[in-house]
RNA sequence: GCGCCUGUAGCUCAACUGGAUAGAGCAUCGCCCUUCUAAGGCGGGGGUUGCAGGUUCGACUCCUGCCGGGCGCACCA
């Protein structure tokens, strides 16, 4: 509809100029907008304000000849001047319940387009360590997230979705130690467990499953190493240095076999945890992508020699530096340390360089916003590297706080005390949380209020929405007759409240809106939408009476209803949020 | 100190990337169920958009400077 405005103001400023009562060729583009107070019509446009002093002529001025050509266009009921200079205009009915045929011939596609048509984008999201559960820090990237990608699918994109496992290195050590204390433990002997270790619960699940398979076979007297260790925190040591000498410990007591059996339960089951728990939420993935595999497969090794051989690194200290500084960062980083192992940001950097070989238009990395600092070393690793970095894009997402009340409650891994998502489904329902995860602006600190989401979960937004569509479907069961969209010739006559105007122009509306949030990747626009959208028809609903005698008349209003009840359906998938029939 | 985000009603947030009288929900006050789901609707009260300048027909939005909050500045992952 607005594309159809803008393109009737393009005509008629060609017309002015052609007949030679303005000046010079218009170019550009009108901007239309839709007004708020209806008095002002359907939509206005700012073009003889924009444009007036381009050619020399008052905004009235311009306005009152754009109006006169304008007025005459069949689009249009009228179309009036108003303020310094606004146009604004005023759709024809017919116009208007056009919405309602395009909606019941489209259905479930309607509001998609093919924008995105031949493009694929690949999307990185959640990506959490596997070293514990998914806590509610995490919900958050992960809704917003696969609500992108149903956007993205929407606008007619190639969406693959990506989970990056880091399966490597210290903080995997960390936690197959941990669990092989927790089986020592289990196994009847006593050891003080390091302040350093995972100590959630499910450290001990873990070992007791260990403990299940192997028996008493890994059991190893901790008095045979407790005199070797250095000391731990809480006795005035290195916490760091402390559980690095347990890793040692356990990688010579286990033997090469003993400790992969330790490191590879440890990482499976939690692994396999994080895949039901965001299954469950309704966020899947087409790869899971592991950081080992990047060891594996050299791609590392040969991402150091391409930056070596591009003379972007040099040594000191014992370590090898990328000189990511001259490329925009803020300083140096070292790329592989003294002791030989490379570091986190090397097997990124070959995880990008893997991303970027698989031809995508478009990558997206949904970040949390600790990891700010990252993105500057990041993109010089693809520019030293000749990638073009205008293709990634890192989207961040700020912190989601967790509250209890008015209790924030922890988010750590390490000390075992957080909120699981998997206890938050539990509690609020996947759909609510969903929901309240993109309700805000990824931008925009979150405060997950807890006890707000439970006890008084009638206060939840989203039951709002779902009401909506469930009241919907109880009036349509309720009416006997079926719908006829024959009679769509006549829905102009016979829909002319206010209430069914704001309605239809609320639904004409949800395509563009869908394009808009697609590319200012704010979910959270199709959560207000429908919000205005519920809020119209829950006015509708009790002003006006849909099942009644007139047959004419009941017809055209459940056609109105019914549209809007697909549209609410297709805005709540795009969250990943059900649509009841009944509640 | 530097960088990223942020400051709008008592609270939590919007405001269509510069448009008309800054809007919703919660909370509060008053109405509406013999009628299709009251998890609903209608109405009232509540604002110097952190502060001070600037840009222009027009600023919550853009620019500059302050003030406040969050996060980040590792040979950690």
């Amino acid at each position: 509809m607005k594309e159809q405005i803008i393109q009737a103001i393009a005509e008629a400023m060609q017309q002015l100029s052609s007949d030679g009562k303005i000046q010079g060729e218009f170019t550009g583009e009108a901007q239309v907008t839709r007004c708020k107070d209806p008095t002002h019509g359907d939509y206005a446009s700012n073009i003889a304000m924009a444009y007036a002093k381009k050619i020399s002529l008052a905004p009235r001025q311009l306005a009152e000849l754009l109006s006169d050509q304008l007025n005459t266009h069949k689009l249009f009921e009228k179309v009036e001047i108003a303020g310094p200079g606004f146009i604004n205009f005023f759709i024809a009915q017919k116009n208007h319940t056009r919405v309602i045929n395009n909606i019941l011939s489209e259905k479930n596609n309607f509001g998609n387009n093919k924008d995105g048509h031949g493009q694929s984008i690949q999307l990185e999201y959640v990506s959490a360590n596997p070293t514990g559960p998914l806590h509610v820090g995490h919900g958050r990237g992960a809704a917003y997230g696969a609500t992108l990608a149903n956007l993205y699918k929407a606008n007619g994109y190639q969406v693959h979705r990506e989970y990056y496992v880091n399966d490597a290195g210290r903080q995997m050590d960390i936690l197959a130690t941990s669990v092989w204390l927790r089986y020592l433990e289990l196994c009847g002997t006593e050891f003080t467990f390091p302040s350093n270790a995972y100590k959630g619960d499910y450290i001990w699940d873990i070992a007791a499953t260990a403990h299940r398979t192997h028996a008493n076979k890994y059991l190893v007297d901790p008095a045979s190493f407790r005199e070797t260790l250095p000391k731990d925190e809480p006795e005035g040591g290195d916490k760091e240095a402390y559980i690095d000498a347990l890793i040692a410990v356990a990688k010579d007591k286990l033997g090469p076999q003993g400790y992969t059996a330790f490191f590879d339960l440890a990482i499976d089951t939690i692994l396999t945890d994080i895949k039901d728990d965001l299954h469950l939420f309704g966020v899947d993935y087409e790869q899971w992508y592991s950081e080992r595999s990047l060891f594996k497969s050299n791609k590392i090794d040969n991402v150091i020699e391409k930056l070596k051989a591009s003379n972007h690194v040099y040594e000191k200290n014992g370590a090898l530096w990328f000189a990511s500084s001259k490329l925009g960062d803020e300083k140096d980083r070292v790329v592989v340390r003294d002791n030989g192992q490379p570091t986190y940001f090397a097997s990124d950097i070959a995880y990008h360089v893997d991303k970027f070989s698989q031809g995508y238009s478009k990558i997206i990395n949904i970040w949390g916003a600790d990891h700010h600092g990252y993105i500057a070393r990041v993109r010089a690793a693809l520019k030293a590297l000749d990638l073009d970095d205008s293709k990634l894009d890192i989207l961040l997402v700020q912190f989601a706080n967790l509250y209890r009340g008015n209790v924030k409650q922890q988010m750590s891994t390490r000390s075992g005390e957080f909120v699981t998502l998997r206890a938050l489904r539990k509690e609020v329902g996947s759909d609510a949380a969903r929901f309240f995860y993109v309700m805000r602006k990824s931008e925009q600190h979150l405060d997950f209020d807890l006890e707000l989401a439970t006890s008084t979960s009638n206060e939840n937004p989203m039951y709002y929405v779902q009401y909506a569509h469930a009241r919907i479907c109880s009036v349509l069961r309720q009416s006997e007759q079926a719908l006829n969209r024959e009679s769509l010739d006549d829905l102009e006559n016979l829909l002319s409240q206010d209430s069914e105007h704001s309605l239809m122009q609320k639904l004409t509306d949800y395509p563009e809106l869908i394009a808009t949030s697609c590319k200012k990747q704010s979910p959270h626009l199709v959560v207000n939408y429908l919000r205005e959208l519920a809020q119209k028809f829950h006015g509708y609903y009790n002003e006006t009476q849909f099942l009644v005698d007139s047959q004419e008349l009941r017809n055209a209003r459940l056609l109105l209803i019914e549209s809007t009840r697909q549209v609410l359906a297709n805005g709540l998938t795009i969250l990943g949020v059900n649509a009841p029939d009944k509640m």
